[in-house]
DNA sequence: TTGAAAGCGTTACCAG
DNA sequence: CTGGTAACGCTTTCAA
C-alpha cells in the first residue's frame, strides 16, 4: 500500500505537499498540484484512515447505540425508520455509522464501553427508553457529544429529539370523538417502556376528554408493547368491554395490524363495523389496502434529525456543543378508510 | 486523556510493561501487574483504540455493504433478519458492525469506495444481488477479505454462504403437489433482482412438477419484488387463471401477507377456500394467528454463519484465507394452518 | 509556495 | 522478566 512518502517521492516533493493537495486547502502551485495527482494516480494512493485519525484525534465514526437486544431492534419496523433517518444523513457525510446493537439487553453497558472508552466515535446517537439514563449521565460526565432519540431522563433540557406521544393520542382522539364516536378503547404503551414520568400517548387522550367536556374511560386502557400479537390477542378483550367500543385506537401500527386481523377473523370489517387508528403510520401502513387511518409519527425525521443535530455538534466547538435545545417532533392525522364514525344502526 | 506513558510513570514501569499487561499476553510478574492494574484504575486508562489500529493495521471494524438504497432495506424484514444475524455474532466479538448503506442504490460504489480506499475495515460482508459482480472482482483484486451473502456471480466457488432457492421452492411445491393440489400459482422473485444465471425458486417448482411427472404450468407463474404490496395486487391477477388456482405460494412472506390480505377482503379464507404458501417464515409470520404455512429460509443463520466465516478468514494468515468454500443452507417446511389441500367440493 | 521534523498513542524488535 | 526505541501514516508548527 503506497504512503504519503511514495506519493512524495514520486512528485518530487513534501509529504506536506501532498497533504495540502489531499485536503484542497493550502494554496499550492497548480504544477506542482498536478504532479502530485499525478503521482497519486499512477500510485494508486489512498489516504489511510486511521492515520488520520490518529493525529486528528477524530475517527469519523458514529456510534448508533440502541441498548435493548436485538431482538427490540432488528424486529420492530419502528426502530428502522429511525435508523434509515440516520443511515440516510450520515450516507451523505464523511461519517461512518457504527450499529451498536447488544445481542442481549443485558450486554448494553458491555457494549457502549467498547465504543466509548476505547474512543473511536466522535459522537452518539443514543435510543431512550427505560433505563437509559445512567448511560446519558455517564456520556455527560466525560463529555462525549451524544443526541439522544426520546428524552434520556425527564429533566434532560438539551441534546434529544421526540416524537411528542401526549399530541398525537390528543389529535387521535379528538378526531374519533368529532366523528362521534364515545366508546373507544385504547391499546397504549407499556409502562416498562417508558421512561419514568415521560408522558404517554395516554394522557393526551384524556385531555381531549376533557376538552369535548366527556369523562376518560380509564378502563378502555389496554397496555401494549407495540407488536402485532399484543394487539392480535388484545382483541378479545377490547370486545368484551361493556359498552362494546365503536372504534380501537393503538399506540403503535403492529399492534393495529394485529387488531386489524383478529377483526376481520371475527368478520367485523374495520371501518365499517368497528373503526380502527393506528400510532405510526410506518409505510407498510401506507402501502396497505384498505388503509388505515393513522397518527403519523415523523420516526424517519426523529432518526435523521438526530443525526444532522450531532453532526452540528461535531462542527462546533466542544464548550458550546454540549447544549442543544431539545426538539420535538409534532405527529400529524392521516385519515384513510379504517374510520368512518360509529355504525348509527349497529348501537 | 490518559495514555499508555501516564499510566507507566504511575506504576514506575515501562509503557510495554503496561502494554504486556493490557493484552493479558506476556509473562509479567505479578506485583508488577498488580501495580499497574491499580494505575490503570487509578487514572481511568483506556487504551486507544485508533493508536492501535495503526500500529496493528487493524481496525476492529467490519463493513456490512448493502449496495441497494435504504428504501429497500431499511424496510425489508427479510435484509433485516440476515444483519440481524451478523450483528449478533460481531456483538459478541470484538469487532464493530459498520452498517453501509447508500441512500439511494446509485451511490453504491462511492460508499464502498470510502470504506475500502480509506481501510478502516479489517474485511466486508457483502450483500449480493444482481449488478454487484464488479465491487466482488475488485475486492479480490484488491486482496480484501470479505464474505457475500449470495454468490456474486456464478461460478463464484469461494466465501460466500446462499440460501439454496430452488430447493426451497421443490420442497414446496411437493408438499403442495402431495397435499393434491394441481392448480398452483407461483409468485416468484423479479429477473432483475437475481443475479444472472442464479438459479431461481421456481426451478425447483418446476422440478418437483417433474418428479410427479407433470407438466409445469408457466403461464401461473407471476414475477414479485418481494412486497407486500406486489402480493395484494398480484391477487387479482391470480386468480383470474384458469382453471382458478388452489392454491398461492409466494416467493416471499411480505408477499404472501399480501396475499393473505387481498384474500380476505373477497371473502376467501386462507387454508379453507384455498391455499397459501409463504417463502421465508419471517418472525412476524411465525407470529401471526391463524398460521401462515411456510418455506423456512434461514436468513438468520446467513448473515450469522456469513459474519462467522469472515471472523474465520480474519483470524487465518493472508493467502489461505482467500479460499473458503462457498456454503449452501437448505430450507425446511414449516406447515400451519393455511395449507390443507384444494377443496374438494368446490373444483 | 514549500519542507524538515515533531508528535498522535500504540506495539514490538532487540537488548539487558 | 523488563526497558529503550523505532516504527505505523498522517498532520502541522515553524522556518526558509
Amino acid at each position: 500500500m503506497a504512503t504519503i512518502y511514495d506519493v512524495a517521492a514520486r512528485a518530487g516533493v513534501s509529504p506536506k505537499t501532498v497533504s495540502r493537495v489531499i485536503n484542497h486547502c493550502a494554496t499550492v502551485k497548480e504544477e506542482t498540484r498536478q504532479r502530485v495527482l499525478d503521482a497519486i494516480r499512477a500510485l494508486d494512493y489512498h489516504p489511510n484512515a486511521v492515520a488520520k485519525s490518529l493525529k486528528q484525534q477524530k475517527t469519523f465514526n458514529i456510534g448508533y447505540v440502541i441498548p435493548y437486544g436485538s431482538d427490540f431492534v432488528f424486529r420492530d419496523p419502528a426502530q428502522l425508520e429511525q435508523i434509515k433517518g440516520a443511515n440516510d444523513v450520515l450516507a451523505a457525510s464523511d461519517y461512518n455509522l457504527i450499529l451498536s446493537v447488544p445481542k442481549s439487553g443485558r450486554d448494553a453497558l458491555r457494549e457502549v464501553d467498547s465504543l466509548l472508552k476505547h474512543k473511536n466515535v466522535d459522537g452518539l446517537i443514543l435510543y431512550a427508553m427505560a433505563g437509559v439514563e445512567p448511560l446519558a449521565r455517564e456520556f455527560e460526565a466525560k463529555g462525549l457529544k451524544y443526541v439522544s432519540l426520546g428524552k434520556c431522563y425527564p429533566e434532560q433540557k438539551y441534546n434529544f429529539v421526540e416524537v411528542e406521544a401526549p399530541s398525537g393520542g390528543y389529535l387521535g382522539t379528538r378526531f374519533l370523538l368529532n366523528l362521534g364516536h364515545r366508546e373507544i378503547a385504547f391499546l397504549g404503551e407499556a409502562p416498562q417502556f417508558l421512561e419514568p414520568d415521560k408522558e404517554s400517548m395516554i394522557s393526551g387522550c384524556i385531555r381531549a376528554y376533557q376538552e369535548a367536556g366527556l369523562e376518560f374511560p380509564a378502563q378502555g386502557v389496554l397496555p401494549g408493547d407495540y407488536s402485532v400479537e399484543c394487539g392480535y390477542y388484545a382483541v378479545e378483550r377490547l370486545l368484551a368491554k361493556q359498552p362494546a367500543p365503536t372504534a380501537i385506537f393503538c399506540a403503535s401500527d403492529p399492534m393495529a395490524w394485529g387488531v386489524l386481523r383478529a377483526l376481520r377473523e371475527r368478520g367485523l370489517v374495520p371501518g365499517k363495523d368497528i373503526d380502527v387508528l393506528g400510532g405510526d403510520d410506518l409505510p407498510l401502513t401506507q402501502s396497505l389496502e384498505p388503509g388505515l387511518s393513522a397518527i403519523h409519527s415523523k420516526l424517519y425525521e426523529l432518526g435523521s434529525l438526530g443525526a444532522g443535530i450531532l453532526l452540528e455538534c461535531l462542527r462546533m466547538e466542544d464548550e458550546a456543543a454540549r447544549e442543544i435545545p431539545g426538539r420535538y417532533l409534532q405527529s400529524e392525522l392521516v385519515v384513510r378508510q379504517s374510520t368512518n364514525g360509529p355504525t348509527r344502526d349497529r348501537a
